[in-house]
DNA sequence: TAACATTCTGACCTTTTGGTTAACTAAAAA
DNA sequence: TTTTTAGTTAACCAAAAGGTCAGAATGTTA
């Protein structure tokens, strides 16, 4: 039992090369896919020798499940919480603020994630099928209960979940092509504010809510 | 000058190995991402030798670009044509619609332009610098003429085509989320008009159009 | 049928990759 | 000081990958 260590320089070290190795390999799993990102790659990225890399994380799968993880934590935290007492209004407002504003700050997790789904999903399965899954059914529930009483139009619940998501989401995942067009070269400060903006206007007044 | 050749059965074979292995392509490329689809596994699933593969198609590389440029294709006939005498909301419906359409027809060509885009566009930059852009601008100037003329709300155009382009693609790129939350096996025929319904309800009315 | 072109294919080669090992250093405990 | 533990790293290896090639098989045309 030399449960000693760890009073403070102990974990430090680890957690901080484990970081940049997740940060590193997060980059290489968007720009090279899963198989594309090589252990040299991150290693590279990272500024650490390969097999120091794989002295933190005993294999490649490891440091994507650990990459995935760190995304789906940000999922949960960024996610705007909607509440019944809100209203739809406020409901709707603050979960698309809360959405875009994940979008622009944290564009590499969103695109992990697309990622994922896109090629079927394999490693988030479980996590949509449970967490996901009751997710959207106790929202969109939520939704159904004001749209009885008559508080905003009567639209589809789940499919205006889908919409907020995809719109919003659009922002990070698809961010070289919106630049490339808007011939920019990159976001800035006010941007989220405008896509707020423009996205809570629409989809407020489609709601029948202004 | 053996100019012979072709009168029909000479290029039908060629015709048909290719397009089989385009097919195979693109279903690997999706699944396992660039790096990670094999030509092997390409042509297993096309049901050929490796070396026949290689045949037909120089190199991976090109074999990839081949799928790109039938994914390019696919868009460019799929997308709705925006004309100025149909008036916003008959534009914006048939613009919708035809979005929806291809989503659910060829999901795959979807998947495959999403996976290109969120790892940086790296080969439709070209593609988005000169072809999008410039298809973005005349829609939207269209949109803000329009907007001028009082025949519509005051919403960003760009934006718009944004709302547009994320909320159907989405059934494509995220299909198998969606499944899975609704607990479904697969899509099905109604869907189609469903989503359509209502994706044109809600911007229509999001525009001031109903 | 003979000549020619196209298609097909197993065997082979080179390079890259994920992962292991063993040895070394640094620092903290005993 | 001695002993452990944590961290670091070059060198190595087996497997897998992309791609080449020579020649066999199969049309096509004259």
């Amino acid at each position: 039992m030399t449960e000693s260590k760890q009073p403070n320089k102990q974990g430090k070290i680890r957690a901080q090369s484990q970081q940049k190795i997740l940060e590193a390999a997060q980059q290489e799993f968007i720009l090279q896919g899963y198989k594309g990102a090589t252990v040299q790659s991150i290693a590279d990225r990272a500024g650490l020798p390969k097999a120091n890399v794989l002295y933190y994380f005993k294999s490649k799968e490891n440091i994507y499940h650990a990459v995935l993880e760190q995304t789906l934590d940000m999922w949960d935290q960024g996610i705007g919480d909607i509440e019944p007492e809100d209203g739809p209004k406020v409901a709707i407002e603050k979960f698309i603020a809360a959405k875009v504003k994940m979008s622009f700050m944290h564009p590499d997790s969103s695109k992990i994630y697309a990622m994922e789904i896109i090629q079927g999903a394999q490693h988030l399965k479980e996590f949509a099928r449970t967490y996901l899954r009751q997710w959207v059914r106790t929202k969109a529930k939520l939704f159904q209960h004001w749209i009885d009483n008559g508080e905003m139009k009567d639209v589809n619940p789940v499919n205006l979940i889908f919409l907020i998501w995809s719109s919003t989401q659009h922002y990070a995942d698809f961010e070289a092509q919106i630049l490339t067009i808007m011939n920019r070269a990159d976001y800035e400060e006010e941007d989220v504010d405008q896509v707020t903006q423009f996205l809570t206007d629409i989809i407020l007044r489609g709601c029948g809510l202004k």
